[in-house]
This record gives structure tokens, sequence and C-alpha cells, in this order.
DNA sequence: ATAGTTAACGGAATCGATTGCGTAAATTAA
DNA sequence: TTAATTTACGCAATCGATTCCGTTAACTAT
């Protein structure tokens, strides 16, 4: 088949009998085009099909108008909703999205951050794999100021720029919840604690028992590798069987939660009246299951924007890398039947 | 802060007393450069810190090795998964992905077209927005033989790679399922029609009810705007009221599948029994909600896969713009306790 | 009227990698 | 040994947009 040939500003030049250099200061609005001029040109690049070359462009100026994004996975609910956002507020200011996914393995989250880099990327929205530990793939775009954008799972030991939820008030509030629900005895699904996210939510739980008179029981606190269904359908079948088992378990996350649900009802421990639950992320299964899963929300998107913003404000002049600057987004407790004792059931019209 | 300065081709030949079309060729194992040479040339790359600038080298070839996505939005199950897939493959050959969504707005599909076009991709997947009619804002890329693949919401007026799944048969079989459950009066929650998808899978439906000697009864298929939850809560409301209500519902997505489970469930219409229901995705809400929703399942990332692989696979000179090529992917119904009138409760470990 | 400004635009280098063409040296063939 | 290849590399143009310096002409102030 017969390719077009592009129509470049060089093409126009030519055409209006201008030079190169003032087509692009017309299409960018330059202060020195008149009006007049600037009409024209932008009128006949309309009509002979002129689009900008951003690769030329981005070559020039040693930038791309891109915002790499580098994740775990994109499908799910939190990722998904997390990139919408960026993708929402990057588009809006004429940036385009570029993302990889590492499935939360260090060599290709590496890897990943090499080929983004390569690409000139204006700057990177990250959420850390769970391997990672060191940090050194990153050291590349702090030495050419481009910003970093760490995203709910962040480093301890980088400076950058950071949006987080507030996971210690988060798990502080949710167990609190189910306390006052009148739990006494809550297990806790946690996460891979190298994890920070994890660790405060873990915390969190933690100093609310010890400030409400309740002990911390070892055998209550499973450790998750990756909180997904089959392990919390595991852990909740182990906890029921005890001898002494939990009435309320506060979770890391939805999936593990909402197996938990299912996995008491099928032995028929009553949920939330011998076993209270509470999640954390308000994916849509939350609503779904029933009884419909409390879980603490967060703004997942609204992160993205952040983040997005984060990179579009961006000054190299004012930039200082030896420090972090760190947005802490606030979290909302979700009380829905799984938590509720003591509230009579929910009417949902 | 200050900026470290690039390495380029140029440093390195200077540093080596090679010329830069070595160190180019080198780097890229031409076969005019010796074994010996490359692996000087690429330790010394790596020593010094080199990375290539992907702007450099795809303004000189005109293309960026990186594939362009197009969906109306990312947070939506089918889409993250779909995605995910494209990045996968993408990624393993090399290419970075680049995502935009339209929110199903006609005029951000076309903006979010121009945007990608500007930055040079190496091929475009699309899944038109609800809106999209005219084809106009694409055929820039079919002039520049650049590949564009159409995947799940395809246009029909356009020639061009196409990935979809049979929605038809998918319809005829979720239909047929409930049939052979005993239904006699099945519902239909239909998508928007001018989109192929919902169009065939109401035909699906349709022939399905014809063939098995069942009346098609107008008021019992609802035509949706977008599926949603509440749309489906009222519909289904509106369906159980009639003095002669259906005994059986297929929704085109399961998002309002899972709401006529729960608005039945409250009006105290026992599914399967008085009302089997199916949907289609396989969403994660499926397996979760209760009665378990049976459903058409469909491989999204797989999808997505393919899709990459069309532009991967592309050949400029073996294409031709006047034909489509289409891939259809089989479904499966994934028959859970919503449909299962006849069996008895499902017994899962 | 003349010097000083400002407005409006052009020339040409530049960003970094690629590649067609050319060439010297090394190797092989005869 | 000499011609014919082959090997291994270098030269320089090229991709398209941007921008630092000019330069010319029109305009303003005194």
């Amino acid at each position: 088949m017969k390719i077009k040939k592009e129509v470049t500003i060089y093409d126009l030049a030519k055409e209006l009998n201008y030079s190169p250099s003032t087509i692009s200061r017309a299409l960018n609005n330059h202060k020195s085009i008149s009006k007049k001029t600037i009409k024209l040109i932008k009128e006949a690049a309309e009509e002979m099909g002129y689009r900008p070359n951003n690769l030329a462009a981005g070559l020039r100026n040693n930038k791309s108008n891109t915002i790499g994004v580098l994740i775990s996975r994109i499908n799910r609910p939190f990722m998904a909703s997390l990139i919408s956002g960026i993708e929402e507020t990057a588009r809006k200011a004429g940036y385009n999205v570029l993302i990889s996914q590492s499935n939360d393995k260090y060599k290709n989250e590496i890897s990943n951050c090499n080929a983004l880099y390569d690409s000139r990327i204006t700057g990177l929205i990250v959420s850390l794999s769970m391997e990672t530990v060191d940090m050194g793939h990153f050291q590349k775009f702090v030495d050419k100021g481009i910003p970093i954008v760490f995203v709910d799972r962040v480093p301890d030991n980088f400076n950058s720029y950071k949006v987080v939820i507030d996971n210690y008030t988060a798990g502080y509030s949710a167990t609190k919840h189910l306390i006052e629900q009148g739990c006494e005895r809550i297990a806790h699904f946690a996460g891979a604690q190298h994890r920070n996210v994890y660790r405060e939510r873990k915390k969190g739980y933690m100093d609310a028992l010890r400030e409400h008179g309740l002990p911390i029981e070892d055998n209550l606190i499973v450790n998750f590798k990756t909180l997904s269904f089959e392990e919390g359908n595991k852990a909740t079948k182990k906890l029921l069987k005890m001898s002494n088992p939990p009435d309320g378990i506060f979770s890391a996350n939805d999936t593990a939660a909402v197996s938990a649900i299912m996995c008491a009802k099928k032995l028929g421990v009553s949920v939330p009246h011998q076993l209270a639950v509470i999640g954390f992320n308000d994916d849509p299964i939350a609503s779904i299951v029933q009884p419909s899963l409390s879980t603490v929300s967060h703004p997942a998107s609204k992160m993205g924007a952040i983040s997005a913003k984060r990179i579009l404000d961006h000054s190299v002049n004012t930039y200082d890398a030896g420090l972090s600057e760190i947005t802490v987004l606030g979290t909302e407790i979700v009380a829905r039947e799984s938590s509720l004792k003591k509230a009579e059931v929910l009417e949902t019209e």
C-alpha cells in the first residue's frame, strides 16, 4: 500500500512563504508573531492536515510530555481507578500516559523503569512491587531532575514526592469501629510487612487494641502473602476452628475480607453477630457480598489525579532532591452490614 | 539542583575512538560489526550509564515502538484486563503502551486519537466510545499505513483488524441455557443498539427464543443506556411487578444482572426458581453475589494479547487496507447458582 | 527629522540516533 | 602473487521542531 507523506512545518513554510521558525512560533502562539499571521498559519495547517511530530519536538526539548506509570498490575480495582485519575488530569494538560506493570517482580520493575526512562518521560508515578527493596533503579531519574511520585506503596528510604493515605489511622479506625460494635477478640489479616502500607495498618490495629484495653494475641494475627481469596478462606477456616475463635476480623484488603464472610457463612457462623468483618479498599465486591462488607474507602482516582498534578507542577528550579513532599489523603470507614452488630438490619432502597 | 548530562552515542564514540555509526550499529547488533567490538562497546555503554534516546531513534525512523490504546474507561474489569494483556505482550516485544480514555465521548475520542497520532505510535488499539458513529478520525492512520485493531466494540463500516468475541453465539447460548433450565418467559437487558456488540447479543437472544418456539415479547426487552446498577434495579422492579412477570433474565452485562438478583431477593422473588438470571462478562462480582451469578465469560486479557500481536506482526507490505482481518474468540457459559433451577445447590469447596 | 524602540520575522544550529554509500585492510581464491 | 571478496568500520545527510541571534521595517518620542 502507498503511504501518504507527512505534512511538516517546512511544507507549511514553503506553501505560505514563511520560514519554518515563524511557522513553529505561530503554532505555539509565540508573542512575536502577529495575530493575523498566527490565524493564517493555523488555518492553513488545519487545512493541509498538519499534525505536529511529538518525537521531533521531544528530541529538541529533551522531554516528551508524557507521564510514565509503573505499577504492579492494572487489573485490580484500586490500580485501575488510580490510572484512570492519572490519565484524566494528564490528558487535560496535554500529556500522554505510558503504563507498565511489574507483576510485583523486582526485575520487571527495573526493566520497565529503564524503558520509561528511555522514552524521556516528563515524570514517573510508581507504586512499588512487592519485592522491591533496593531503590537504585530510580536514581537516574533523580540525577536528571525528573520527578518521581510514589503512590500507595511507597519507599521509606528514598526522598521524593509521595501520595499516600493515612494507613495507620485507617487501621486504627477500622479496628476501633469493630471494638465499638462490641468485638473483643479481633483478628487481623495482615499484608506483607515489608511494605509500609500493610505495616502501618497493622500498627494501627495493634494500637487500637492496646488503647482500648484489649490484649494483642499473636495467633489472631495472620500474615498473608498476597491477601488472595484462597488465602483468606484458609485463614478464616483456621481461625473459626480455634477453641476460642475471634469475634471480629480486620482484613487489610477486601478480597480476603469477602472470603472471610463467605467462609463464615458456609461454616454457619453468623456475620456480623458471631463474627464482624471489616475490609479495606471498598472494591465493588464489598457492596455486593452478603452481608455487605464494611470497609475503608479511599479516593483512588483522586490519588492518581494528585500524583499527576505533582508532576505537572514540578519545577526543576525549586526542587530539592534532599527532601520528600508527602501528600496524605483521608480515608473513610464505610460501615455496612458485616460489622454493624448493634444496628438493626440496614434498609437500602 | 544540578542536572547530570546525558550520555550519548557520541560520548561513547569519543571515549572509545569509534565513529557514532559504529556505536549505533554495535548497540543494535548489526552484522557488519565484529563480535569483539560489539562486546567492547556494549560493556562501555553499560559502564558509562548510556541509555538510548527513544525520541531520537523514533524521529529518525518515524515510529516510536509504542502501541496506543484508546478505550472508554480503564476502571472496568474488562478493560483493565484487556489493557493488562496488551501491556504484557507489548512489553515482551520491547514496546511501550500509551493509554487514553474517551469516557464514551466522541469528542474525547477524536482528540485522544490525534494525541496518539502525534506521538507516532506504531499501532492503535481501539474500543469505540458509545457515541462514535463517524470514523473519519481514524483515516489518517490508514493513510499512513499505521495498523488499527478494533477490539470488542468494533465498527461495521471500517476495514481493519478486528478482535471480537462471538456475541451472537454467546447471546444465543446464554438464552438457550435459560431455556434448558426451564425458563419460558425470558427478559433481556439490552445494551445500546448502535453498538454491534449489544445488537448481536440481542439477536442471539431473539433467535434462541424463536428456535425454541418461544414468543418474543417486546415488553420483556429492556433497552438500557449504560447497563448500570441503578438502571438494572429499576428495570427489574418494573418487570417483576408485571401481571405476568418473566421467569428469566439474560442481561448484557454483569452489573445489571447482579442488580437484578439483588432486587429480586429484596422483593421476595427466589432466584433461580422464580427468576433465573444470567449475565455477561464474568466480572468479580459475579462469583460474589448470592446466589452466584451465571454469566458468559470471555478471555479479556487474551483479547488484549492478540490485539497487541496483530500490531507487532503487522507488515505494511502485505497489508491491504481494503479488507478486514477479524479474529473471533470463543466464549463460555459459566453456570452458577443464579440459573441452575434443575441442579441441586452447588457445593463449592 | 533623527535617534531609539518595538514588532515581525528569517538563518542556521541543535537535539541523538540511523543508514546509504564509500573505503581501507584483511582474507580468500586462482 | 595478484585479483576478487569480505570484513569492519567512517562520513555525512537525515528525521522535524525549536530557539538563540540577528535583521528589517514600522513606529514613537523628543
